[in-house]
DNA sequence: ATACAACTTTGAGTTAACTCAAAGTCAAGA
DNA sequence: TCTTGACTTTGAGTTAACTCAAAGTTGTAT
């Protein structure tokens, strides 16, 4: 007996109607269901649900989980293709963080230039 | 006689659409226009659609954007709340940017493992 | 002067990723 | 047993941020 996708959906915070959605597109496999046929998450379908919420949180697209789901399940074939899914995802996600950070280097000046004006009621630049 | 829309659209790689919007929906502040009523950008206006540049590729929303623009035209009685304003987002993506750190340390650990699968044929763990 | 590309506005359409609604099924407590 | 609340599916609705279309105007090259 796992968790049911009312657990699964407080455990991670993800809504049960996207936990569903998920499934449905492909993003985790089938989960197993009782002989009712409701969901009854096992360990391992917990462990995709944990992996989909970190790569959606970081804005991998659900296109490229659905891809990464079906070459996983099409066996050990797929390796070098999950290979390249994957650095070609990081790629994306390094240039993300390359620009994160300028973005955020920005707000500090601006912020530092802000908390001046806020104490001598000028504003100097921008 | 500064730039036209076109010349902008080619500088940023922003599409003349998008900065029409820009404009629209209040991230820039209303552009200069020629006699033909035809959008003629400053340096000043150049330097906003920059600035709405980055911000935007960071994923600073439109709706903060607005209203740091608001709050820049209503003068300087609103340096504190434009503080605020910076600071928040500046919050939200340095969470995003533990996010991102967090990801991408799961991918490298993956990739390694995809690394070792194609050389083997055999894929350890996960 | 005329053709033609680039510009204008208003408003509708698109995309990704959910999110909700409707209508029905199932399981546990009074 | 009956009700209540969680579950199911299918399919439609929502949101953010563009993106495109239609219909008309302007500026430049011949």
């Amino acid at each position: 007996m796992g968790l049911s996708i009312k657990e699964v959906s407080k455990k991670f915070g993800i809504p049960s109607e996207t936990l569903r959605y998920y499934e449905r597109v492909g993003i985790i496999p089938p989960v197993n269901r009782t002989s009712g046929g409701i969901r009854d998450y096992s360990d391992e379908d917990i462990a995709w649900v944990e992996n989909a919420k970190c790569m959606r949180a970081a804005g991998l697209p659900i296109e490229a989980l659905i891809e990464y789901l079906k070459l996983f399940r099409e066996g050990d074939s797929t390796f070098q293709a999950r290979l390249d899914l994957l650095s070609e995802q990081r790629e994306i996600l390094l240039e993300r963080q390359n620009q994160l950070n300028e973005t955020i280097s920005r707000l500090n000046y601006k912020i530092s230039k802000y908390e001046s004006a806020v104490k001598t009621g000028k504003l100097i630049w921008d």
